[in-house]
DNA sequence: TGACTCATGTAAGAAGTTACATGATTCT
DNA sequence: AGAATCATGTAACTTCTTACATGAGTCA
């Protein structure tokens, strides 16, 4: 793939997982050249540089998931407002998730569809994207019945002194395949 | 609260959500009181020093969430890595996904004995946090069964080439309180 | 008295964002 | 011919992480 490439790949794919821009894409390419881990396998028109990964680059990629330890935490910029949200009075509050509900129905509608236009016959490493563009697709999906949740709470008067303790309502338990 | 209070409310309910170390929380704090965002209304044993909001601090987060668009993309680590299991061999591609599992249980557990323990006297800003606890709480549930998922699909030859189409496993409809 | 927790800070470097900057090709 | 898209890069700045650095109070 080029830089134009990837870019696309963050942009679609990789946006609900880790975002990344072009201005971060291109030097990082070219530090991967430098290291080894990537070459410049074929170009075309306006400059475009395609790259394609060595066996070292490989061996990185192995050596990244066997030695590194996850970090299980995540990064959610919607999520922190709303543990400010108690600076808003109850009915914009409200109005508040009513727009951030808009927004994640549209997130999830646009990972569906994206499931439903993978090119299945592409080659094993574009494969691994099935399995963040699913995770993207619940994710959104869980916000959606989070924020019905957290909407049901505030109507209540949560966010009001002495307003009731809020209903814990238990998701069902996880599947068993 | 003090630095130090901000420390492990970020270490506990904001983790899931927003994670920062007191490093960054310390030079953060001396700007906001530059700012006059914030000011000091307390002190006790070892230096601790204890900040209160001000009215035109709590101007800035009604400015905050009325004047700027949230982003709802996250930022996940623990699943970047997933969008690389290609380059593990099947069987521990499936150990991977089995020991993120048994991590992403420990996250829930830990988060449903967290709202367990919330003290629900406290102050309406501290109320904010139960929302974002209960975000985690069903981010982790959520993961799970997506792990579940990934492993079926996994163990079925997703990952090699040639393998099945996975199967889209339609999440239940976001449920209408 | 020794270990642990509480408590605050700084510094260097890495990572990420926003804006600047340019130009070729394709499509209508 | 003009607009849109393809395509690559750099620069300045902000944010974040990791490591360094210090010391007081508490508890067994």
């Amino acid at each position: 793939m080029s830089g134009y490439d990837l870019t696309k790949v963050f942009s679609l794919s990789l946006d609900n997982v880790w975002p990344a821009q072009h201005s971060q894409i291109y030097p990082e390419l070219a530090r991967l050249v430098r290291d080894g881990l990537i070459s410049q396998t074929g170009d075309g028109p306006r400059g475009r540089k395609v790259y394609s990964i060595t066996p070292q680059g490989i061996d990185a990629i192995r050596n990244w998931l066997r030695e590194t330890e996850p970090d299980y935490a995540i990064r959610a910029e919607s999520i922190l407002r709303l543990f400010c949200l108690w600076a808003l009075p109850t009915d914009e509050a409200l109005a508040y998730l009513e727009r951030d509900r808009i927004e994640y129905q549209r997130h999830a509608e646009e990972m569906a569809l994206q499931i439903a236009s993978l090119d299945w016959s592409a080659n094993v490493s574009q494969r691994g994207a099935r399995l963040t563009i699913e995770f993207g697709y619940r994710y959104y999906r869980g916000c959606l019945d989070w924020i019905d949740w957290a909407k049901t709470q505030i109507e209540a008067g949560m966010l009001r002194a002495g307003g009731p303790m809020p209903v814990f309502i238990e998701p069902p338990p996880p599947s068993l395949h």
